[in-house]
DNA sequence: GCGTGTGAACTGGTTCACAGCG
DNA sequence: CGCTGTGAACCAGTTCACACGC
């Protein structure tokens, strides 16, 4: 007797699976958007790069879509993967470091999901934070953890220079935080197994392009 | 009877693994800056989140790297990946879009790596380009290709909105570029074998943390 | 026909385990 | 002994292949 359905828990789904319902998920947004009702897993699979019959295996993760074998709805896949992925329930986010891309991740924060509001921004210069224009609250970096805690910010994106990444992921996670994006060009891990930390960065980014290139030319 | 050493090539590699070994090469890097000469397959792998034999064998896909048996010499290992995976000749590298991120981004140039010169920006708009304050030259969308080209510009950064994206990708790939880092919210694929391109995006970063938090939350 | 859903088969990348060297 | 290097074993995730519904 197992649990069935709606029930049925995604924890044993792998998380390249997840990765990619995140992506599918980004995309039937744009869809919609677009006014276009249903779709095939093809037509997903084209658009992101990923076989068909990966996109159909990745959904079945989910469980029960109902039936509708001309495609998928749009709407109805859209509201399954942020039903089982939990992408319902917005979260707070906010940018720690505010040196040049920092104020720039702040200032497109219009762009992010409206689930994913940035609340506030930090930085360790008071001077810096007095010469940024904006409508977002400032505050040293020292109040991290107040204001974290306070205003109840979930996810953080992290663009300090190296030497502060540590402490500032330290203060984030005694204050709650769940995830954290950091931006910062050396790496970070997670001290918890319940805190999630993604490492973005552009040099890495450009080196790998270059090495596929080069590799990818070398083989004639 | 066939190539050995130096020659051999890396077209068999696992891009995973180029992709662990540009960013153990970034890591090198940070060592080499704080004077450290020696290191280990395990040091790397803490630092890295890694297993120590995944990096062992990594390290082994790029070939001879001369006996040391007390880890690797951190200047030697970090030779040998940028010279096999082809990381020493620079590359020069444009903005494409310079809303709030784009011009982030092009104002953080300085912190990429010095092989990873920022050569140029684009935009669409020519006033916002009047509004710019930098020393580096900016031009309108339409000049890509002449730019790009007169500059020899390899690898592009695109920061447009999504409608623009594909106009963008599209001119560079004409231009010569062999990679492209987008940064849209929307993803775009290569149309072309020999160019590669990254999608990099934050609200799907955020996405795939709260997933990750919340399912493993839900698994008690 | 075209499309999804999914157990079963497969395979590339990871992991193991141990030889070899300092 | 510790650490690298690597063929062989393994297995997670992908891919296949086919049942089923429109």
């Amino acid at each position: 007797m197992e649990q069935e359905g709606l029930g049925r828990s995604l924890s044993r789904t792998p998380q390249p699976s997840i990765e990619r319902l995140c992506r599918i998920f980004g995309l039937l947004e744009e869809f919609e958007r677009e006014g276009i009702a249903a779709v095939s897993s093809s037509r997903i699979g084209k658009e992101l790069s990923i076989p068909a019959h990966t996109v159909r295996k990745d959904v079945s993760f989910l469980g029960e879509l109902g039936p509708s074998r001309l495609g998928y709805s749009v709407g109805k896949l859209k509201g399954l993967i942020q039903q089982r992925l939990k992408l319902e329930e917005p979260r707070g986010v906010c940018v720690v470091g505010l040196s040049e891309l920092g104020v720039g991740l702040l200032r497109s924060g219009h762009l992010l999901s409206e689930r994913y509001r940035i609340r506030a921004g930090f930085d360790a210069s008071v001077n810096r934070l007095e010469t940024i224009r904006t409508e977002l609250p400032l505050y040293p970096l020292h109040m991290i953890r107040e204001v974290v805690t306070r205003e109840s910010i979930e996810l953080a994106v992290v663009t300090t220079e190296r030497s502060w990444v540590r402490r500032a992921a330290a203060d984030l996670i005694e204050s709650g935080v769940i995830g954290i994006v950091s931006f910062c060009g050396c790496e970070i891990t997670s001290p918890r197994r319940d805190v999630w930390i993604t490492n973005l960065s552009l040099v890495k980014e450009l080196r790998v392009l270059s090495a596929l290139a080069a590799l990818s030319s070398e083989s004639h």
